[in-house]
DNA sequence: ACCTCACCTTGACCTGGATCAAGGGCGACG
DNA sequence: CGTCGCCCTTGATCCAGGTCAAGGTGAGGT
């Protein structure tokens, strides 16, 4: 079920790693001492990588596949928080909470490879490095921003600002002047839950786009054909 | 309406913001030299310090009142985000953010002294100083899981279990066994919308939990009758 | 004393989105 | 090739919380 080895530091995904602008200002040296360290984890589709409330060790970054983070309530509903793709890390940010545990549940939605990563070695090499400091800096307030932008949509938007928005933020390709298309990466229900709405929901939303006229629909793409008229509700 | 005067960086006000865990790891002459940017700001009842969408340039420490932080919609309403009160900091957090803008409102609920601070001399400080540069990570990610837990309760609690989270994060002493005294601080219209609910229904639902038994209510002080009870729905 | 205005409560009603229930389409697998 | 299971859609109904409207109460002003 979850697969987990050692990685060769010389790996190309080592190299992927070291792109990410989160180690890219890392001294070599600094950088090899992390990479050693750091292993290479395997899910399939429906594996949890941690729950929420586990202790917290480490971080990763997303080689291929997709990671859904998530909420879940007592009564068990499922709350999207965030869907992290490709090149992306998650869970730095738990690293500065005074509760070393995970906030959130990571599931991968699809096959994924992942890069699992000590955190403490990590801090550790952030204290002698300034400029590490402030992109870390940049990239949880970049985080917090995304939080804020949440709540916003959460309470002073509805359901269907929401799906315009994330339409909106999901295009593809603009063909043409006032059209463009929008591939919906992810099954539906998931995509409804990013929205805090139930699937119903997002199936109506959908029929009545289409029906004004403002969208078409051929399974998993959409097409745009009037991008004003959207914009007018986001 | 916006009072604003250079700070004398031998004042009681300098001495409090050196107290505030941000500066506290400083160099004597790294904080003397912010100090000297420092600015007194002295707000009313309602004076909006700065709107969502100005460019970002200082962030604040709150000596004294109370700031509310708040979203706007663009069918004008509101959403507190969070209410600062005194000894505590806000808007750090923008500073790198790659949108050099507030992405709140600030606005004085009742009136308030605040020390405004320039962020550029301030992040500059960081450089040197890997221990504020932690202080600052551990502070903004805290902001993050404050986000993530207002988010969780927006959308898998329903407005009384909101209500009740409330009450049990603002106990102000516990009276007995099972029973503590919240002190409501603000206005009923200012608490729902923190809640994300009108006056009408945080009205109504305090008004629920008072004929359970639960709570009964003196103008502004909630007088809890059963701890556990309560704690059954958070 | 009276007026005003801000704040809160209460009642009556409405509505967006959830829930419940019933198919339909289609890929995986015996 | 059938059928099982998953995902999606659609219809019918429900309900939490919003909206609208009508007072009540108390602090401050004149």
């Amino acid at each position: 079920m979850l697969h987990s080895c050692a990685m060769d530091t010389e790996s190309p995904l080592a190299g992927t790693v070291r792109e990410h602008y989160l180690f890219a200002g890392l001294p070599d040296e600094d950088f090899a001492t992390l990479a050693r360290q750091m292993t290479l984890v395997e899910l399939e589709k429906g594996d949890i990588l941690f729950h929420r409330g586990d202790p917290y060790t480490h971080f990763y970054f997303v080689d291929t596949g997709l990671i859904e983070l998530s909420l879940v309530s007592q009564t068990g509903e499922k709350k999207t928080l965030e869907i992290v793709d490709a090149r992306r890390t998650f869970a730095e940010a738990v690293a500065f909470m005074r509760e070393r545990r995970y906030p959130v549940t990571a599931e991968a939605l699809e096959a994924a490879t992942l890069c699992r990563i000590p955190t403490a070695p990590y801090v550790d090499t952030l204290q002698g490095n300034p400029d590490a400091c402030m992109r870390l800096l940049a990239d949880i307030s970049r985080h917090l921003h995304a939080r804020v932008r949440e709540i916003e949509n959460l309470t002073v938007q509805n359901a269907r600002s929401r799906l315009i928005s994330y339409l909106l933020d999901h295009i593809d390709e603009t063909t043409g002047d006032d059209e463009a298309t929008v591939r919906l990466t992810m099954p539906r229900h998931v995509i409804a839950s990013r929205l805090s709405i139930k699937p119903e929901t997002l199936s109506r939303l959908l029929r009545a786009l289409t029906d004004e006229g403002l969208i078409s629909i051929e399974d998993r793409l959409v097409f745009i054909h009037r991008l004003s008229g959207l914009r007018l509700y986001d």
